[in-house]
DNA sequence: AATTTTACTGAATATATATACAGTATAAAT
DNA sequence: ATTTATACTGTATATATATTCAGTAAAATT
């Protein structure tokens, strides 16, 4: 999508903020008294520029005729959070999700897939704490110094990722928890997915 | 909240139906089209009956100006990022705040106001890292234990709150800095809040 | 039994609103 | 070098829209 310029951002972000406010978008005016400008044609050409840059479409002769496109607009969703525990993989089936909380689409800076409730401290140094949810994204595409959800048979771990040739080191950010070495091709040795954001609740 | 009729429970339906296909409330004549209403007095008539039952509000003279009640639909709002810096207050005033997120009301366990954006690492050992965003509460009464936004002067800091007697210590998390201690009636100390969560966006 | 609420039609109107037109000026793209 | 996009002020206007008033009629409430 186009970029926007710093004026139409603010306009942008003055429709947002007026729906969620009023629940139903500004008028032209409104826009001016919002943003200081005197004339109704200004706020009228930046509308048109956003239409044209997609980021809203403009129903002709409706009034606060304004409709933010879903690339602009944040859905709210639930997503699910599931435990993890000593034996059993985060999977997203039934049995292992803990709830479902909502979340906004722009929460974190990556898109993500589930929430991970950590179990014990091997994350500690990482500032990632018991109880902590742990934004994961579901992808084998990892790299080095990435925080990993690894899944050892039935064992399923959060550590740092280091991989050098075939050889890959699990690190826990954590002086009283042990590496684990492995091979790239072990047995059921699986890269679930990383973290790429975390939430705390207390 | 008081019943509505099966004519009124349409009419609402349509409303939430026209705002989720076009992005903005319709109008009575809009709504006399969909429920083939003749006269747009019919839909006026409806919308009053609606507000007066609670489950939308009219600003009056404000075309489109329908507003969906909280208990009829749930909202998403969004909540002020607020920087630590080492001089200047977190305060809600427009030159202090970052940008705004989305959230969810539901997100953390307690309600909060804003949220503040860590610098450093003086609470390292409570999984509280550099560029964290943590959910403040505004309010004064805290408890020993609970991590707490204080001001002394025009410096703010976040840190573990212990207070005996008339004393008052301000113990960090992370061996390399030193704890505060501070009386009660110092002039320029204030608690501003305490941390109720924690996001991290990386 | 009397009153209020619901559920409309139909017409009228003040005003809220989109939108076009005429300018001015600067920055960016071709 | 010329065109296009950005960023406005200011005026004007057709029309989209809320809203009031006058009715009719059935259902629900008091």
């Amino acid at each position: 999508m186009k970029e926007l310029t710093i004026q139409q951002k603010k306009v942008l972000q003055c429709i947002k903020f007026y729906i969620k406010k009023t629940g139903f978008p500004p008028t032209r005016a409104d826009i001016c008294r919002e943003l200081g400008f005197k004339s109704p044609n200004a706020a009228e050409s930046h509308l048109r520029a956003l239409e044209k840059k997609g980021y809203i479409t403009i129903e002709n002769g409706a009034s606060r005729g304004i409709n933010l496109t879903e690339n602009t607009a944040e859905k709210s969703q639930t997503i699910p959070v599931i435990g993890l525990v000593a034996a059993g993989s985060p999977t997203l089936a039934d049995e292992n999700i803990e709830k479902h909380i909502p979340y906004q689409e722009s929460l974190f800076l990556s898109d993500f897939d589930y929430f991970l409730r950590v179990k014990g401290l091997s994350m500690k140094d990482a500032g990632i704490m018991e109880d902590d949810l742990v934004a994961i994204k579901k992808t084998s595409e990892v790299r080095n110094g990435d925080i990993v959800v690894a899944r050892i048979d039935d064992e399923v771990t959060l550590k740092y990722f280091q991989s050098s040739g075939n050889q890959i080191k699990l690190i826990p950010a954590n002086d009283d928890f042990d590496e684990i070495y492995i091979s790239k091709e072990t047995e059921g040795f699986f890269i679930e997915g990383k973290s790429v954001g975390l939430i705390r609740e207390n």
